[in-house]
DNA sequence: TCTTCATATGAGCATTTGTTCATATATTAA
DNA sequence: TTAATATATGAACAAATGCTCATATGAAGA
């Protein structure tokens, strides 16, 4: 890595954080969590089943969303294992499956009400 | 609101549910700061900085990216309160702001070293 | 079997996003 | 004042995103 081709570079302050940055692929891990909580739409659906399952149709009253743009969004959820879900006849029901989302979601929520 | 569209839809639990729904504005809120930390390179900035500040020039060097790719990116974190900054002549520091938003990086990186 | 209901999915489209490139601003030194 | 350095910003563009609409799938009941 080219490090020294600017004089306001610190060279040793540079190199010691280097050591600290984690690899490229954890990082997109990190990312891609984050990026699921990202959009008001599917932060709304990860809310709507925070403290009990629901089914499709419940979360799109519950969000005022059409079925197909829940349906479309839960794939998205359940392709990075944030949400798990169970078939009951006709109806499947979603739960959040990663204990690691909801208590960064808790934590969301106290920051901004608080 | 029109709850009762569908059969398949048990109205006292979507109820329920709903008075738990933070308002939109606050939901707006979370997803502001879970979008900051959602794009890689973004993200890899904010993890630059967590332990030190450096300035422009090194978090450039960090990231691997043009001094105007991480500029644009730090006006985006400076708007949502996320990185601070201080000038020290020609050179402008950058550190975090946030404290939540340093334990929301703390514990998403334990979740993918673990 | 045929219909209905709940959910899933593909294509298409408008919007948003992140980068590049050129240029502007601000500070320091000559 | 002029030149050099560090940072910021606007325009433009390719890529990604979230929704809609039409259609498909899968289960239960008539």
């Amino acid at each position: 890595m080219e490090i020294c081709s600017k004089n306001c570079i610190n060279k040793e302050k540079v190199e010691e954080t280097v050591k600290t940055i984690p690899a490229q692929e954890e990082i997109n891990q990190m990312a891609d969590i984050f990026k699921a909580l990202s959009d008001p739409s599917r932060l709304k659906i990860v809310l709507a089943i925070l403290n009990q399952e629901h089914c499709v149709c419940e979360i799109a009253t519950i969000c005022g969303q059409t079925d197909s743009a829940i349906s479309h969004q839960l794939r998205i959820l359940r392709t990075l294992k944030i949400v798990k879900n169970r078939r009951e006849g006709k109806v499947i029901y979603y739960s959040l499956e990663d204990e690691h989302v909801i208590s960064t979601i808790n934590m969301s929520l106290d920051h901004v009400r608080h």
